[in-house]
DNA sequence: CAAACAATGTAATCACTGTTCACATAACCA
DNA sequence: TGGTTATGTGAACAGTGATTACATTGTTTG
């Protein structure tokens, strides 16, 4: 975090090129989001980006995968955190997608967008990849888990419900009005009614 | 239809405007829908978009109102034919929610995007209260409907699952590689492990 | 230690984007 | 008919991502 002056090289241009997407896609959306304003943030000349990233969509990929990384680890956190307090491991990963979504829209929306990020690019495959085993994993004490590679039918139903309810909040298709506590709540209820699936089999 | 040639007005050139941006959507993806392009491929200069649009961003949100009205009545379509084959109606209507998405991915991310249109035109507005009611018609048969403006937890599931489901297949975080029919059988079992979790009041 | 080399940042420039403005043309209506 | 409105044009504008040749710094090695 130091910040040496007058420095012609940056130290690490990549990640504070990070930094920026995440302050300026947080305060006015993720459309805003722009190489040459990224570049003045961090106090840079626009080309210097290329250097580290091929494209605005590889940075945007990057970035994509920092959001997975981080999202993987709330869930984790709120996984261990229901073990130690006895509490539904499911419900309370569950919810912890939904509030990470509210928490940090931008984030959220950066994820998952096909076009717009490299899907295919190494980084963000083994952080999505990592991301639905830690979804696996909060599943794994509730749900029945027949195959490791593959979703089950209540996994899928499990992450599906999740996500969906995630993308109508932020999305604002559902609940426009409001307030965050409403719209946890309205998560809660319906992960409870979710629950049935965990305690079968 | 008709092709009036040479004509220095066009004639509807709002709704060619919308076909165009359907084909170029369909075709290279929503990334890839220019106002230029439009106007090119309607065969008329860049600026007469703007004597029927304001934006971009209220094309878009034309765009987004058409798809809107088409899953509506792919879904009424559904809902229709279900009830004559005695099926149950919701899961047919689940089932052609995201055989839409899978059909026409590009329909369907235009949609719902937040930032890219405007939330609050008053014809996107009303279609998308169209398609919550039609959703909520479609649950009817089979979910406890206690209100009818908000939307009550069984039914937040339904529609929560089924829009996952939906996106993750079209961003392709789920089944990347599997087939057309692959993915519709997926969306099959998930909608029957909610068929449960919805009937049982 | 100095010289070669690689890594990193800059400035100028490109094609393309959405958008605007003054103007041209056509349709409509008194 | 003539004038008003609706619609389309062409030339511009600033802002975008991207490339290129060049400048500066850090690092390695003889």
């Amino acid at each position: 975090m130091k910040k040496r002056k007058k420095n012609y090289h940056h130290g690490n241009l990549a990640e504070s090129l990070l930094d920026a997407v995440d302050e300026i896609a947080t305060k006015f959306g993720l459309e805003a989001v722009t190489l040459r304003a990224c570049a003045k943030l961090v106090g840079v000349s626009p080309s210097a980006a290329f250097r580290h990233y091929a494209d605005k969509r590889a940075l945007l990929t990057a970035f994509a995968t920092r959001a997975l990384v981080e999202l993987s680890a709330t869930m984790a956190a709120a996984h261990e955190q229901a073990i130690e307090n006895q509490d539904n491991a499911f419900a309370a990963v569950a919810l912890a997608y939904v509030e990470f979504a509210l928490d940090k829209p931008a984030f959220f929306r950066a994820m998952w967008r096909e076009e717009g990020i490299y899907i295919n690019d190494e980084a963000y495959a083994g952080a999505a990849l990592n991301l639905r085993a830690q979804l696996q994993g909060g599943f794994a004490n509730t749900l029945e888990d027949t195959d490791a590679e593959s979703l089950s039918a209540p996994e899928l139903l499990a992450w599906s419900s999740v996500h969906g309810l995630s993308t109508l909040l932020v999305e604002g298709s559902v609940q426009k009005e409001a307030s965050q506590q409403d719209k946890l709540q309205s998560a809660r209820e319906m992960i409870s009614t979710l629950l049935p699936l965990s305690t079968g089999v």
